[in-house]
DNA sequence: AAGCGATGTAAAAATAAAAATTACAATGAG
DNA sequence: CTCATTGTAATTTTTATTTTTACATCGCTT
């Protein structure tokens, strides 16, 4: 799992329980064999939803099962819960810029307010994608793939 | 320089240029003091702002020149010659899904319309954001440090 | 209440990405 | 021709992240 992949794992395992969770429980083993990632992994991410209270996992007996419709889990939410630094990836600040350089004394301030909106317009996207969204793609898709076959 | 802090390097040595590029000769070394980071690495990132048309870089005789006015320079402009994959950074794909389960082959097909709506809209953000607006905010902050210090 | 399949989580090890450093050929003005 | 400088490749170092291992804990089930 290179670069942050874990909103994306994350989503895998939502899916995962909101079309599955029905007739298979979801466990991190489940979950590992299914996104290819560590069980170990698997479970701290289950762990940070569970937290966040977008799902709830079963001590003992094992299983996740969402806490909330899937439309009213948004990417945002998701995000959040898995990965709260994650876009301060896209914009870092330089940290030695010089303390006489009338420039590197005040790049920091001069960046901030423009880096903020930009993070503003990502959450702002964020928050109006809902797991929701990935349902009817992923059913949609397999819809399609069923009518290619039968033609 | 960690996590990618190209971005605020590169717009760093462009407010070198637009704001001292008249009295002094811009060069790596000016801008690595300057921005706390090593000349071969500015001497890089001049170097992709020059193949993308946004400075000139003086070979032999040294010095960067803005080729465009800060008007036209946009921070999507200096993201995308200094950090082209950087987007990927917030939003990466987990790599080995399972082949054989219904969610695991198709998921990245299912992300990909959301991270691209996401990323759409960072790009609009990054469009709207001049080097201008960095020059002012920059000029606007001494002017009110030098109003503070005269009470 | 013992067994069992799970989770939660810490710690260690491995891996990969990114940055810093070094080095030097090429450049072009004077 | 000399000199300060750029362009760039190669190497080393550093740091972040992931993977793995391990095990205490949990709570059904029998």
């Amino acid at each position: 799992m290179r670069i942050s992949a874990k909103c994306s794992v994350a989503i895998h395992c939502l899916l995962l329980i909101s079309e599955y969770g029905g007739r298979l429980k979801i466990t991190s083993a489940l979950a590992a064999e299914s996104t290819g990632v560590n069980p170990a992994e698997i479970r701290a991410l289950m762990n940070l939803m569970k937290k966040a209270g977008l799902i709830d996992v079963k001590r003992g007996v094992g299983g996740a099962y969402l806490m909330r419709s899937t439309e009213e889990i948004t990417v945002w939410d998701i995000y959040q819960a898995v990965d709260p630094y994650g876009l301060e990836k896209i914009m870092g600040i330089h940290p030695n810029p010089s303390d006489t350089c009338p420039i590197g004394k005040r790049i920091e301030r001069v960046l901030e307010p423009s880096y903020t909106k930009i993070e503003e317009s990502v959450m702002l996207s964020m928050q109006q994608l809902r797991l929701s969204d990935f349902v009817e793609t992923f059913r949609e898709m397999r819809r399609k793939e069923r009518e290619e076959r039968r033609t």
